[in-house]
This record gives structure tokens, sequence and C-alpha cells, in this order.
DNA sequence: TTGAAAGCGCTAACAA
DNA sequence: TTGTTAGCGCTTTCAA
């Protein structure tokens, strides 16, 4: 009895010769069925599509890709999604990448340090481009990609002194005005919780929070870090309110944080944010305007912010020149309950929710 | 004066032949370098390596998936992020098939029914694996992948009469034991809030709880339905509430819901969840464990079904058939505070949590 | 262990 | 408009 090999075959798909055979016609003529602008007569193109159709051919993109050195795939590192902000990001970058025709190859970066094994994954696929919304990756990471010839893109993260472009929110005229908000609401004891030291974000943010402060006398802010985690935020927050000297006023570096700082006032302390105690947060992620939150918070333009990364890849693809390119899209201070109301300055905005300007500018 | 023709170079990355060349050797040693198990001698392969330095080569992994037949990339597909459920389950699933070498192409499915445009984009990619974890997905999409040749998986989604393996939670025995943990707790007056009718998991998990009221003699519970969504869940809840028989446990399909519907029963109607009125869930999503939410939900083991999951799949990569499996996965009914708790039967677990077991099989 | 040669499935230049 | 041909960058026989 002959012993016959079983091994699943796993029967390939058909290839555009298979289809060419069927409908007796070339090679060519079924690849410009499908190429964009290509010249195929109708007569062709239909006994293309009617073969194609009976194979259930579909045209291999990895094959397509080794001859236009294009894969239609970019790349997204994120730090992790547990940050409730990101998810958002996500999937706006997945829906609007989908309507242009690209996809979303996923890298959830680690967050630690030390030489990356990220970017010998990252080229080793042939991405059209990157986004580095990971707060975590180092900028070296982004410049080996770019030398590499990959258009990257950092998102929500800046490295001013780095030739990658960049799109950030205006986190520093957002942190003035939250400031000069806190401020006008008559608080006089100010903390910030930062999230790393090394991130621009965070940074930026204290900077512009911190020396609005400084300029109106008040010198500068009690400060503690969370590390931008939940748990971070709350030894932070915890060590800020037993102090002797309690703050009234706590902005946080990211909404992540503010959430975080939020509970822990309210189930620890017994305090009622908004009367007690006031916190505002950046970002406005989505949950940030539960019922149970209400966070006063300055807010992301996450949709303007996607569609600019996305159309400066675009430019990038076509030939153009980013180098340097770092853009910042302004935001609002949406004005929720979880901060004490200045007297002045709260309007509704076309949109209906409640936002708040400083009267002169900050 | 002559025109030149400024269009970007962006010069290819180096290629086998450009390190062979450099190395002094043939493109096929530069490949057996790079290839697990093949014969190299120490000498050639020091070579390849110095050479490949200083070109800063990266095997190309499309060209490599054209003759392999295999991507290393895993097609994911779900409903949305704002499911407080799914970022995590994106994230593992990401981290763990990096961990084996895979990468996680994303596709975010926009809900809506129809001919599925995504089926056509899915099967361009060569992927590896799908594993749709998404309930909007048509299951004839899954049955489509199959037949293709695409091992596809179906997570957190059944369909018991498809092919298509599935990887769940224990939906039924979950729900009953919810419902057993309520009637337990002294409830009389129940309310289930659905998601999709069609959805496996909200009928489940519906027809779990039910089906324990009725042969307890409690009979159905009333009915409202939320669309797995976070408003949907805000209506369904007000509307329930405002009846004149208003329930005092509501059992909702999934976390997302229940958040919604604790949210509701607190702010619009100032009642006070574990007290008033006991709201349950299902999922565990991380927030749920927030000191403000305090979610008492029956658990999916989202660790050990992406691992099972990606066991599966590289089983059927490795050639063993799948047709059939219908794999579920036993979670744990954690004891928060939004549920009032029965006299007896809460335990504390190994990690420290509480859970509820009934006393007798459920 | 090594190199030559073939070919994965496709597109693009060229000629007809 | 169409077919022929070359080749994208790689792996994998096969012989040496």
């Amino acid at each position: 009895m002959t012993r016959i090999k079983t091994k699943k075959p796993r029967r390939r798909p058909a290839t555009a010769l298979d289809v060419a055979r069927l409908a007796g016609i070339s090679r060519s003529a079924v690849s410009r069925t499908y190429t964009e602008g290509a010249s195929v007569s109708p007569v062709t193109r239909n006994k293309v599509l009617a073969a194609a159709k009976t194979l259930k051919y579909r045209p291999n993109l990895f094959a397509r890709a080794l001859i236009t050195q294009r894969s239609n795939i970019v790349g997204l590192a994120v730090s992790g999604l547990d940050n409730q902000f990101y998810p958002e990001v996500v999937q706006r970058f997945s829906e609007e990448f989908a309507k242009v025709g690209y996809r979303l190859l996923l890298f959830v970066t680690h967050g630690s340090a030390g030489p990356d094994p990220l970017l010998d994954e990252l080229l080793k696929y042939r991405l059209d481009a990157l986004i580095l919304a990971s707060s975590s990756v180092s900028s070296g990471l982004a410049e080996s990609c770019r030398q590499a010839g990959v258009p990257v893109i950092m998102y929500n993260n800046v490295n001013p002194r780095s030739d990658v472009p960049s799109i950030a929110a205006t986190n520093r005229l957002g942190s003035r005005t939250v400031a000069a908000f806190l401020v006008a609401g008559g608080h006089r004891r100010f903390a910030y919780i930062a999230g790393f030291k090394a991130d621009s974000s965070s940074f930026e943010r204290e900077r512009g929070f911190s020396s609005y402060l400084v300029k109106q006398g008040l010198g500068l802010p009690a400060r503690a870090e969370g590390q931008f985690s939940f748990d971070g935020a709350i030894h932070a927050t915890r060590s800020l309110l037993k102090s002797p000297k309690r703050p009234d006023a706590i902005f946080c570096a990211n909404d992540h944080m503010a959430l975080a700082a939020l509970q822990v006032a309210r189930c620890e302390f017994g305090l009622s944010p908004g009367k007690d105690l006031s916190i505002v947060g950046f970002d406005n992620a989505p949950i940030s305007a539960w019922p149970n939150f209400q966070l006063t918070t300055y807010s992301q333009p996450t949709e303007r912010m996607v569609a600019r990364a996305i159309s400066l890849i675009r430019e990038s693809l076509a030939g153009k020149a980013l180098r340097g390119v770092h853009e910042e899209l302004p935001g609002e201070l949406l004005v929720r309950s979880s901060a004490r109301l200045p007297t002045t300055g709260v309007v509704r905005s076309p949109t209906g929710t409640l936002i708040w300007t400083p009267k002169t500018r900050v």
C-alpha cells in the first residue's frame, strides 16, 4: 500500500495568469483591469471580470507592492491602549486611512527604553509611512526611519530639534489657557501632575501652565509625577491631597491621569470635584464627557489632527519634503463640572458645548 | 537650460544582492543567513552580517511572503474601539502575536450591514490568519475567508452552525451565574439590556439569564435593547427605570452598556447602585474596576482567550483542520459594589479579588 | 557549505 | 488597445 502524503494542500488563490488563461487574454490585460487609469477595452475588461469572478481572483497586494514600491500599509506605533485617549486616535486613523486605500499595521510598544527591537521589525515591512503616536519611542527610531526613506510623522509628540515632522495640539497655549481659567476661577493653590519628564507633551504643558502662573505672580505650582499611568496618577494625587498645603486646583498632563485624580479626590478624600477642588485634564478623551466624570479639559482636535497627519503623509508620498514641519493645532477649553467656573468667559460653542476663552490673550 | 526632473528619488533600501556583492558571496548565502535553520558557515555568516550592517540591509518581508506563502501578518477586525472591552483585546493580541513574530493589520468595521467591502480588502492581503472580533461582521465573510484558505477565527462571537471556529466566554454559564447571584441577593424585579438581537453573545447571555429566572419561577425579565452602544444603553436604562414596575436588578449584555446604566441610575435618577438598585455587566473591561464604577461583572478570561486563539491559529497554520471548533472559556463573577451581595457565596480568589460562586450548580 | 538558476505574482516598458 | 518581456527582492531546489 502506498503512503500518500496528506499534508493539507491549502490550495493557492487564483493568480492573474489563471484568470488570463480562462479569459483567453494576456496577463497584462488582467493587470490593467485592476490598475487605475490603465487602458483596457470594455470587452477585455468584462472578460477579465467574469473570469476573475469564477476563479475568485483578487490581486496579491504583496506582489504588487514589490514592483510598485508601495505597500498601501502604514505603520502605527502606540504606547498602549489603556490611555483612554488613544483608542479613538487609532480608530480615526484606521477609518481615515481606509478611505484613501491604506491599512494600518499596529505596533504596540512596550514603553521601555533600550535598543529598540521595534526598529528592526518596522523596516522589514516596507511601510509606506509610519506614525509614531507613542510617547515612549525614542526619537532615534524616528530618525532612522526617516533616513531609511520611510516618511515618519510624530503624533502628539514633538522633537523640535529633529527633522522628523510632527503634529500636536497647542500644548503651551492650551495649558496657559487652563492656568488663566483656574486663576479666573479664583483658585490660589495650584498643582500639576506630570507624565514623564522626557515626554514633550507633558513638558510643554507644564511649561505653559507654570509660566503663566509665575507671570501672574502666583509662583510655581506643586508638582507630582504620574508617569502617564492610572496608578501613577493615583499616587500622585494622594500625595498632593495629603500635603499640608493642599492644592485647590490640579491640572493633569492628560485626561487619563485626570480621571484617576478625580476618583481619588472623590472616593478616597470625599471631595466634590468642581466644588471643594478643581481638576482639569488635557486631551478630551471620549470618556471624559461621561456623566460620572464631566471632566473640564483642553481638547485635542483629534479629527483635524488625524486628517492633517494623513495629508502630510500623502504629500510626502507624492515626493514633497517634510523636514522640519512641526504643526500645532488649537483645541478648546471644554467647560464641564470638574472645575469651578470663572464668572466670565464661558460661552456656548456652535456645537453646543461650553467652552471658556480668556478675555485677554494668555 | 536643461530642465532636470527633480522627483525625489527615495533611494531604495539595500537588497540581498547588494549585500552579497559587498560581502563577496552569493545572494543565497545572504538569504540563508536570515533563514532559521539554514546551513551557513560562521565565516560567511559574519561576512554577510558585516555587509548588511554597513548597508543597513533588512530582508523585505513582502518579497519573502511571495515565495514562502507566509506574510506573518494577521488581520484583526473589530467593530469599534469605543467599547471599553476591545482596546484591551487588541492590545493583547498585538503583544502576544508580536512574541511569535506576527503583526496585526487592523480593520475597523463600520458596523453596517450590506455586501461587505471589507471582504475584498481582506483577501487582497495574503493574511496568514484573520480574527473576527467584530459583532457586526457577517458570518458570510468568515465563511468566504475560510473557503479562500485563510484560517479564520471568530472571537467573542459564535455561529454554531458554521464551520468557522470560535473562541468565546462561557456566555450561558456566566449569565446563569449572574442570575443566581441576583436571586440569592434577594432581588425580585429583573431586567436585561440586550445588545443586538442578531449578536450571538447578546443572545446567549440573555438566554442564560432568562432561562434561570424562569426555572426559578420568577418569570421573564423586563427587556430593553441598547445596541451595544453607550447612548443606546442610556435610553434603554431610562425607559427601564421610568417604567411603573421599576426593576431592582439590571443585567447588561456587556460592561460598556452597564457603565452607561450605572451613570444613568446615579446621575439622572439619583439612585445608589448596589443599594437602591443592582447593576451587573459582562466582560470585565479594565475600566469597570475603577473606583467610580466598581462594577460587578462576569469576566471574560481575555488573557487565556487570546492565548487560545493564537494557539488555534498556529495549529491551523501548521496544517491542522479547525472546522467546527467552538471553544468556551470560563470566567468569574467578580463581586464589586454595583450590586447588592448575597449573604453567602462570596469568596476571595487567589488573586485577591472577590468572586461569587453558587453553592449549587446553576 | 556554497552558487546558479528558477520562479513566487505582479506591473511596466516597449513593440506591435 | 494588446501581448511580450523583463524584473521587483526574495527563497529554494539542485549540483557542485
